[in-house]
DNA sequence: CTATTTACGGTACGAGCGTTGCGTAAATGA
DNA sequence: TCATTTACGCAACGCTCGTACCGTAAATAG
């Protein structure tokens, strides 16, 4: 049986639940550091080379877990550009905190981006994480995109608009607390961030 | 002799500069991954627990390396905010895009961000190099705040603004671009940032 | 049923980080 | 001069990542 046309015998579904489960489990309680890849296969009842088959490296794996920890937020159109931008700008912040949070005892190491980091880490390590997170970018910045365009055309925003440019303030603002100063993101800070760059400083 | 109330054998003034001149060519031709502790020692014509009596692990000698290539960047103030601001971003760009070509094969790999991304991860492992990182950037965020609140007073931006937000929204765009997106930041893109942000999306 | 193909488990290994222990070298203080 | 203190070189080790090899298990093709 197993999937038409394939040979030989099929990769253990078990094995695969059981790898993501003890590995998820671990990033989660101890950090990038703290997810050991020996450690995971003996969780996991499973020996190291059936990692490796599935991930060619820790990095991979982490990635992995990462992803599928992410529900993908659908970025919703109320009409009001400045609720609207706020909105999706609450929702990346809450991808980057939950993930911000993961492997910390309260106490300690409390102002580091952790996990985040490593993941950015991974990409410059590693050209195909890099490529997957480039689509993945690419398709929230498309959507995010769409809704900078609706509003432009309906007269809220200005004609001459650099959306590229809006969209690298609202997120990289987020991005730069979290990573360079360590400072956690809010929905205050959201609407500050919102704010500024639709009143602009002049 | 040596230092004044010093006991015992001083560090060797030697060891410490064959060192960083070993770690700096193998950080710069052969990228993070490429800097190796032991390759260091040997190039240096020094043990290994000499490396470790100085830096406790590679992370921070990365560090130190990195900092000695950075020459402190001045912020020029002409009185014309979007010059001013352009010329800062500018300037934090070069130090990005610096970091950003090390260890890095023509045609290979580019698209990643590196080093910069492997720092911004040793951070989140080390608590001492976060906060040497975070007294650098409260310093150099004190120089452009000053800059911007001069600009404030003169009439040349608006009274209620929010300059915190506005230094998060142009260094996070650079950063951003750099360690998400991967893509290279001139100043062309350092003007049209500062337009927005200056001019607003409404 | 048999041959082939692919996955699995287990062990051993190389490489790199970081540590430990020990004998030796270079400085200071009495 | 001699004890003390600190740095150095060297070798060995434990830990983790990732790889190689091998015998075995589970599927398919004929």
């Amino acid at each position: 049986m197993a999937e038409r046309g394939r040979r030989g015998r099929p990769r253990s579904a078990e094995a695969d639940a059981a790898i993501v489960a003890a590995a998820t489990e671990l990033l989660l309680r101890h950090g990038y550091g703290g997810l050991s890849m020996e450690e995971v296969a003996e969780r996991a009842a499973v020996a190291k080379t059936t990692l490796y088959r599935r991930w060619p490296t820790k990095d991979h794996l982490a990635v992995a877990v990462v992803a599928r920890l992410q529900e993908d937020d659908e970025i919703t159109d109320t009409g009001d550009i400045r609720k609207d931008l706020t909105d999706y700008m609450e929702k990346v912040a809450g991808g980057l905190n939950r993930m911000r949070a993961a492997g910390r005892r309260p106490g300690e190491d409390s102002t580091s981006a952790g996990t985040v980091a490593e993941l950015v880490a991974a990409s410059g390590r590693h050209d195909d994480i890099a490529e997957l997170r480039g689509r993945l970018y690419a398709r929230r910045n498309a959507l995010a995109r769409e809704l900078i365009e609706r509003a432009r055309r309906r007269g809220d925003l200005r004609a001459d608009l650099d959306s590229e440019v809006l969209l690298d303030q609202l997120a990289g603002a987020l991005y730069y607390r979290v990573l360079i100063t360590g400072t956690p993101v809010d929905r205050a800070y959201a609407e500050r961030l919102v704010a500024a760059a639709l009143d602009g400083a002049l």
